[in-house]
Order: C-alpha cells, then structure tokens, then sequence
DNA sequence: TTGAAAGCGCTAACAT
DNA sequence: ATGTTAGCGCTTTCAA
C-alpha cells in the first residue's frame, strides 16, 4: 500500500519538496511553468496529501465529534443529518460517537475527541451523567463545544435546544381541550434538563386550566420504547386508569401506545395520547401518534454553525449563545376525538 | 490548549526524549527507578500520547472505517452497535459513514477513508452503487475490506451476509400456509442483491406450492417507509388486491401497514402482511408486523471480527470467508390468521 | 542503561 | 523563483 508522497514528485521532477509544496498549493512565488508539471504530475500519480502530517503540524483535523447516547434514537439521526449538512459544506469532517447512555463511555468518548485533535466538539449528553467535569476541563482549556438538546446548563457556552416548556404546555392543553380529565405524564429521567422542563410545561397547563396536579399521575421512564412499554402497563392494570396520556418523548410514546393497544382500550375514546419529537414513524402508527414536532434537522445545522464559529474565532470570547427552536403540534387520531372545534 | 508532551516529561526530568519514550513503553533496557520517575511525572501532568504522532509514524489509526446507506435505519444502527463491540474490545475506534444510498457520497467516504489511514473498511454498499471500482482499487492496493448485508459480488474478499433466499421462502411460505392466494411481493430495489435474492425466495416458494407467479404481482420500492407507502396506496387501489404481501423489508413493511391501515383494510384477515429484518418497533405496530428476523448485532460482530483479523495479518493471503446467518421468522399478528396450525 | 540522530509527510521561515 | 533547514510528537536504530 505505498502512497505517493511529496518526494516523490520531487524526486521525479528534479525538485525540492518545499517547491513542490508550494505549486502545489498555488504560491504565486513559483514559475507558471514549474507549477504545471508538478500539477500534472501530481494528477497523473493520483498524489493525495497525507492529512495526518497536516493534522501534526497544524494540530487541526478538519474533523468535529459528536457524542449522542444512540444513533438508533432516529431523532438524533436527524440532528446528525443536519450537523453534517453544514460540517460537510465548511469542509469538515462529521465523527460520530455513541455513549449508549452511559458515564464512563462519554468520559472516553470525551479523552478521544480531545486526544485526537478533533477541532470541535458537539454533545448531547447521556443519562446517566451527572457530573459534568470532563466537558468542564475541556471547556476551560478552550476547547470549542456546542451542547444540544441534552444541554448542561453549568457551562457557559453555545447551546441549541427547542423550548420544551411550551412544547410541553401546547400538548397537554390540547389534551385538556380533548376533554381528558385524568391527564398522566409519562415523564423521563428526572436529572435530565429535558425531562424536567417537559415536565413543568404539563404541570403549568393543568394549573392554568384548574386541573388539579397529582403527583402519583406523573411517572418516569427511560427514554426508550422498551422500557415506556413495561411502564404504561403498570399504568393502565391500576384502578384508576389516566384518559389522556403526555410522553416526555416519541419513544416513550411508542411503548405507551403499544400498551393501550394490548390492554385493548380505545384510543383516542378511551385514553388520548401525545408524545414529543414527531419522529418519522409517529405519523405511521395506528392510530397515528399525535406529537410534538421539534425541528431535528434545523437543531443540527444550528448547533454546527455555532460551532464552527467558535472554531474559526478561537479565544475570541464571544457571549455565548442559546439557540432556543420553536415547536409546533400535530395532532393526530391518537389524540383527536371527535370533540367542538377548538 | 498546550498539550503536553514527552519533551515536557524529559526537560523536567533531564532525560532525553528516548529515554522518556522507552519508559512508558515499559521497555526493559530502563532503569526501574527512572521507569517509575517518568511515569510518575507522566500521571501527574496527565500525559497522552498524541495518536496522530503516532499515526503519521506507524501509518496505523486504530480507526476502522464504517460504511452504512443510513444510521437512522434502526438495522444498521445495531450492526454498528455489534461492530463496536467487537472493535472496542481489540482497541479499534470505529468511525462512521453515512453514503445517504448516494454513490458520490460513497466514493467520497472511500476516499477519505484511505486517505485518512484507517486500518479497514466495513461496508453496506448504497442503492445507488453500480460501479464498484472505487472498492476494487482498495482492494487491489491491499486494503483490508469486509462487506456485510448489502455486499458486492465482484470483490474477492470476506463478506457477512444472512440467508435471503431462504428468509423469504419462509415467509412467502408462512403467507401460503395462513391461506392468501393473491400473495404481492414489495421489492427492494432491482440492482441490490439482497433485493433479488428475496425476491428469488418468493417465487420459489410460489413454484414449490404450485402458485402461480404473476410479473405484475411484483412491485418495486426505496428500503423506506415514504416510498413504500406511496406504491402500497396504488397497490391497494387497483381493482385485484392482493391478499397477502411479503415486503422485501420492514421499513418496506411499515409504509404498507399504514397503506392497508388508511384503506380501512383489516389486517390479517384482508390482508396478511410479513416483513424482513424485525426492527424493534415491529412488534410494536398496531396490529405487530410479522417479519424474518435478522441477527443484525451478530453481524456486525462477525464483520468486525474478520477485518481486525484481516487487519492483523496483513497480506496474508488468506481464502475470503461468506460468513451466511441464519435468519428466523417471527410471525405476529399482522399475518396470523386463525386458521388450523400448521 | 541512556543519549543522539534520523525520519514519518508536510509546511514555513530563512536563505540564495 | 527555488532550495535548505527546522520542526510538529513520537519511535527506533545506532552509539556510547
């Protein structure tokens, strides 16, 4: 697997690296006519410059990481989608790393991307992190990041995220307006900024329409399907069953959904059901799960435009920004009964 | 960000930088006192070695390469997810590519792959791949490669694939036994392998339980549930209905569940519905689609398996595995019917 | 047991 | 307009 280098150009055309170098990279201090043969030569050998040699000179990789807890979880899919969108226009290189959800796995993920001199790092961090002392250091140290979604809040830098209170508030009025009395959250994990914000957002509705908050309606979850599921059979074996449901996501959702339909009660008639993200398959369900759409792609592109910047503008301190997206909500059969127009 | 590096250790220890080099290493020709001298130090500065240093001296990465048409594709987010596995034990990083089925892309990844130093290449060729050339040149140069799910003939090379041909004769067979007559094929599209080895399976199980096999009961889609849906809508508005459907895959099967959902169909009396891979919202769907489970974790794990060994012993020729796994049906609701068992 | 020097591929002063 | 030299961080001969 012999690669061309430099030298070799060099030796073959009777000249000094540093000047092939140069035409190489267009100098306008080399002859027009040196220039051609080296280009040509260069073209003919397939030359491609060796980017680990650049990366140790430059410390620079032209690569951006990115940690989220699973790229199976479609809306961080998207987000990647997004992220790479921007990364690949400005020239960079989009790595991906998973913490499936775990500490240790995003404190490795985090000596890697720092390790290999990745130029930038973007993060929405795992559940079981609680403490934020990796990204800490790297922050201090002047590292760029860019947090979304899962943000932490103890860091003073950019951040993209959707304003979850209000997506929270909207879904479940529009609950309320469905004529749901027993409104239950099936809410994530508590630690997570998400999850809480979710989570006042549906207390905040009930207050303002004078429902009253019961603690025992708001159960948590796990952000995944598998876990929802066995939750919300709990939910529904008990005495007094909720009539309307609001996931903390579409994942939880789905496991919610699975469940009402198991347990054969109706829905929207018998229990309505939102969820929060608008994933792709949401609308594909039966009934078609109602949601709280949040723009994925736009979070990605936003998030690595920031991010970008900062790489561009180091030590420059600039106010750091947070992005904060709308939501908007689809309703659908999950939880549209056939009630007055709103 | 001034990192620190082995001249630091060694300035502040009067050793040379060799010296410094050899004791983290352990090499026995050192001093067991200056051994434990440096590594302190080492652990108090908290050193690291810089890997792209090491990468432009060794011409390794410890990067393997992946190739995948999408990750938002649950199949392939869990063959990663094996592929990681096997990778992070053996000290391989697994860095992520996305093709997004399109073939420039693909030729671009490749290029940055070699170009990038990584030590391999697992990849699932795009929809849009019809030239395989920029894998041959790899290849040829002796780059190690392995193909998985979505391979490519051409190459003489390690390849990990499931039985598709038997797959889908059992659920061609499965649709058979529940009693459909007017059993419709949704096809992948025609250039993949994978489509056309299902599609063999399908006729073959028709011609052995002396079905009839109609050309127009073979319909063509995108691996996605947009497309699908779109061509199951026509599918279902046509005067002759199948009664049956084999979809070449779940995401495939997801666009025709919600099809027979909104034509008012019921499912599996009207229509019987089976699928390919079993994504982990299959059993999820109402009523839960029916599909040939594929061990995609172990895929990605017997891949990864072959390149680091391909990795390890380099140029060694040796005779290129097709590892085939079983695959196993998992009938549901979406295709059970109540008829006498089987 | 340790050090000096060369080199991986490339660029950027500093010559000429 | 082109060449020489040094150096990015590290390992590895070769010397001592």
């Amino acid at each position: 697997m012999r690669t061309i280098t430099i030298k070799d150009i060099a030796r073959e055309l009777n000249l000094s690296t540093s000047t092939v170098s140069r035409a190489l990279r267009d100098s306008s201090e080399i002859g027009i006519e040196t220039k051609k043969r080296v280009l040509e030569l260069a073209q003919r050998l397939d030359y491609n410059p060796n980017p680990v040699a650049l990366s140790l000179l430059s410390s620079q990789s032209h690569d951006i990481g990115v940690i989220v807890p699973e790229i199976a979880n479609p809306f961080f899919a998207i987000v990647i989608a997004g992220i790479e969108d921007v990364a690949f226009a400005q020239g960079y290189h989009v790595v991906i790393y998973q913490s499936h959800e775990d500490y240790e796995r995003e404190v490795l993920n985090v000596k890697h991307i720092s390790n290999r001199r990745k130029d930038g790092l973007l993060v929405s961090i795992a559940t079981a992190t609680k403490d934020y002392s990796h990204f800490k250091s790297l922050h201090e140290r002047g590292f760029p990041i860019v947090f979304f979604d899962r943000i932490c809040d103890e860091i003073d830098t950019h951040k993209v995220l959707v304003d979850d209170f209000e997506g929270a508030y909207s879904a479940t009025e529009h609950l309320i307006k469905q004529g749901c009395e027993r409104i239950f959250h099936v809410a994530g994990p508590d630690h997570l900024l998400i999850s809480r914000r979710r989570l006042h957002g549906y207390r905040a509705a009930l207050l303002d329409y004078g429902k009253p908050i019961q603690d025992d309606w708001v159960v948590s979850s796990a952000y995944n399907a598998n876990n929802s599921l066995e939750v919300a059979r709990e939910l529904l074996a008990k005495p007094e069953r909720p009539d309307g449901i609001f996931a903390s996501s579409d994942n939880i959702a789905i496991g919610c959904h699975a469940a009402i339909i198991e347990a054969g009660l109706s829905m929207p008639d018998e229990i309505a059901l939102i969820g929060f993200s608008d994933l792709p398959i949401s609308a594909l369900l039966n009934p078609p799960l109602s949601s709280v759409a949040q723009p994925a792609f736009e979070m990605g592109r936003s998030a690595a435009e920031l991010l970008i910047n900062l790489i561009k503008n180091p030590g420059k301190y600039t106010t750091p920004i947070s992005n904060v997206l709308k939501t908007s909500l689809m309703a659908r059969k999950s939880s549209l009964r056939n009630v007055s127009v709103e």
